[in-house]
DNA sequence: ACATTGAGGTCAGAAAGTGACCGCTAGACC
DNA sequence: GGTCTAGCGGTCACTTTCTGACCTCAATGT
C-alpha cells in the first residue's frame, strides 16, 4: 500500500472531501516529505485535474474544475444517494438525459460492494413515488441488467409478454436501450427468430445476462432509435393544455413552481399552459391551484375534471349534480 | 502520460466502461507488454478492486464488486445524468439521503468543468417538476453553494428574509445542513450577532463563499439536527389518511404503484393508507385511483376533495351542489 | 520587515517498474 | 483425451522513477 500509484488515488480522494489542505498535513497524512507532496501534486496537474495551490499564511491546495472530470471518490452513503438519483432521473423524471443515466446506474452498480446493493433495495419502497399516471415504470434492475448486457456484448435470456397477452421466453443479442417518450427499448437481434426486434422494457421480466459474449451485428437501420420507432404503432402524442385561473400570476407561481408556463393576463387571472402525455397532471395542477379557473383546451379536460369531481362528490356524501347543467355548457 | 499511475487509473476506466476486456487489448492500448499489465492488474487488486480473469478462449479481465467502491470514472454526460439525478434526491424526492445527496452533488459539481455546468444549467427547466405540493423548493445551486462552505470551512455572506418579511444581510460560520421534513436548514455561528442561528435555505439567496476559512467553533447542542428542531416552532405533522376504495386491490396497486399501501378487503374493495404531510397528493391519488371510495379518516381529506371537486365542476359549467348535501354527511 | 507556505532545482541512494524469457494451469472446442 | 488459447507467476538484468535532504526563490498576509 506503500507505493506512488495509490498515494496518488489517495490524494485525489483527499483533496475531493475537503476543499482546502495545508500541505504540511497532506504530506503527513500519506506519510511522505513535503517535497514528495509537491510533486505528488504535479503528477495529478499532469494528468489534468488541475490543483490550485495557496501561498503564505494559510496557504494551501484544492482541487479546481478541469477539463476534465476526476474519478470520483465517493464513500458508501453518497454512493446509495447516487445510484437513487441515477434511477429515478432513468425513470424519465427528466427528460434527454435517460440513455445517460441507465449507462452511469450501470456502471456504478456493477461495481458496488453488495452491502450497498441491500440497502438501495431497501430504499426502493422509497424511491418508487415515480407516479408517471399510469404510465407503467420499468423496474430498475431490470434497466441496469440489460444495460450491462448491452454494454459487455452479452447475450440475455428473459421472458416476454406480448400485446396480446401471451408470454414467451426469449434470447438475443442485445444492441442498444432506448428511450422514447417516457419508455424504454431494447434493441436485440432474436436469436430463435433471427431477426432484429425492439422489446418494451416494462413488458419484459426475468433478464438473465447469460456469461456468453457475442460479436455485435449491425443494425439494418439508421440507428436504433430509428429501428424502434419504425416499429412501433401508436406514438403517444402529447396533449397541450390551455387554462385560464382566475389568481395573479405570482401566487400560481408560488403554488406551482416552474411546473407550467404561466403567463400573466392581468391582475386578477393568468394563462396556464402545459404539455403531458395524460391529463391526471393538469388537473393536479388546477387542483394545486387552489383557484377557479376556465379550461381553454382540450375537451377531454373538462371530461377528465367532471369525472374526478363526480366521484369526490360521491365521497362526500353530497349528491352529484345531473348531466344536463354540462350538457348546457356552450 | 507515460508513467505508471496515470496508467493504472486508465485501466481502471476502461475495466469500468466495458465489462470484458482480453488482456493482449488492454496491454495494448495501454502501450504495455501483457507482463506489465498483469502487474498493473495485480496493483489494482492490492488496492482492493477485485479484478476478475477469465482464462480459455475469449478470456479476459472485468471489474467487479469489491469491499469498497473504486474511483468512478464517468464521462461528460454521464458526469450530467449524475448531477441532475443527485438534485433531485436533493430535493427530497427520496427520504432518508438528502444530505448524502448533497454531500455527493458539491463534491461533483465542484470538479466538474464549466461547460458541464452550463448543459446542467440549461436542464434546469426540465428538472423542475418537483412538485412538492406547496412546499417551496430550494434552489439546487444554493444548496451546494452553501454544502461547499460546510464541508471547506468557509465563511458565507447571505441575505436572508425572516419570516416577518425584513430582508437582512448576514456573515456567519457555516457548519451544517440539515434536511427536516422536506425543509434544509443551515445551522451556522452568526458572526454579526455573535452566535448560533439556524436558516431556513428556502429563504436564503445569493449565497457567497467568502474565500476566508475558520477553525470550526464547538455547536452547544447535541447535534445540528437537534439543534434545529429546538429552534422550530411548527412541526410539520405528519397526516395519516385512510380510504376505502371501491376497486379490486390488483388494479389499484397497477394504477398508483407502489406509492401507497394498499391492502385488500374483498375482491370488490381495498384499504388505501398514505402518510403525507399535505392533502394534495392523497387527493390526486384518488383521483388517479379513477373509482369510488370512501374516506375513512381524516375528516379534513373530505373537505379538500369537495373544495376541489366544486372548484372543477364550476369550470366545466356545471352548477355545484349546494353545501346541504354535505351536512346531512354523518 | 518578517513569518509562513508553496515552487522548484539538484543530488545520491533506494526502490520501483519494465520487458523478455520461462514453464504452469484453467477453460473451450474438436 | 488432445490441443489451443489466454491468464498466472517466477526470475533476471536493465532502466527509470521515486524519495528525502538540502538549498534558494516567490508570493502572501500581519
Amino acid at each position: 500500500m506503500a507505493n506512488t500509484s495509490s498515494r496518488t488515488l489517495r490524494l485525489l480522494s483527499l483533496l475531493q472531501t475537503h476543499r482546502y489542505w495545508p500541505g504540511a498535513e497532506l504530506a503527513d497524512r500519506l506519510e511522505v516529505s513535503v517535497r514528495t507532496l509537491r510533486r505528488d501534486v504535479d503528477r495529478l496537474r499532469e494528468l489534468g485535474y488541475p490543483v490550485e495551490a495557496h501561498r503564505g499564511v494559510d496557504g494551501g491546495y484544492q482541487l479546481a474544475a478541469g477539463a476534465a472530470l476526476p474519478p470520483l471518490v465517493v464513500d458508501d452513503e453518497e454512493a446509495v444517494a447516487l445510484a437513487i438519483g441515477l434511477r429515478v432521473a432513468a425513470q424519465g423524471a427528466v427528460a434527454g438525459i435517460e440513455e445517460a443515466s441507465v449507462r452511469a446506474l450501470a456502471k456504478v452498480v456493477q461495481v458496488m460492494p453488495p452491502r450497498l446493493r441491500r440497502r438501495i433495495e431497501a430504499l426502493r419502497a422509497a424511491t418508487q413515488p415515480t407516479v408517471w399516471g399510469a404510465g407503467p415504470t420499468v423496474d430498475a434492475g431490470t434497466l441496469t441488467t440489460v444495460a450491462q448486457a448491452c454494454r459487455d456484448e452479452e447475450r440475455l435470456r428473459f421472458s416476454y409478454t406480448a400485446r396480446a397477452g401471451e408470454v414467451t421466453e426469449r434470447h438475443v443479442e442485445p444492441h442498444r436501450l432506448v428511450s422514447l417518450g417516457r419508455r424504454w427499448y431494447l434493441v436485440a437481434y432474436d436469436l430463435a427468430r433471427h431477426d432484429w426486434r425492439s422489446f418494451r422494457l416494462d413488458r419484459l421480466s426475468e433478464p438473465r445476462g447469460t456469461r456468453d459474449r457475442f460479436r455485435p451485428r449491425e443494425l439494418p437501420a439508421e440507428d436504433a432509435a430509428a429501428f424502434v420507432r419504425a416499429g412501433i404503432d401508436t406514438i403517444v402524442a402529447p396533449l397541450s393544455v390551455e387554462v385560464i385561473v382566475h389568481a395573479p400570476a405570482e401566487t400560481l407561481r408560488g403554488r406551482l413552481g416552474a411546473w407550467a408556463t404561466i403567463d400573466e393576463i392581468d391582475a386578477t387571472r393568468c394563462h396556464l399552459r402545459m404539455t403531458t402525455e395524460n391529463l391526471e397532471w393538469p388537473i393536479f395542477a388546477l387542483g394545486v391551484a387552489g383557484a377557479d379557473f376556465e379550461v381553454v383546451h382540450p375537451p377531454e379536460l373538462t371530461d377528465g375534471l367532471r369525472e374526478w369531481a363526480t366521484r369526490f362528490l360521491r365521497s362526500t356524501g353530497t349528491p352529484a349534480p345531473t348531466d344536463r347543467g354540462a350538457a348546457a355548457r356552450p
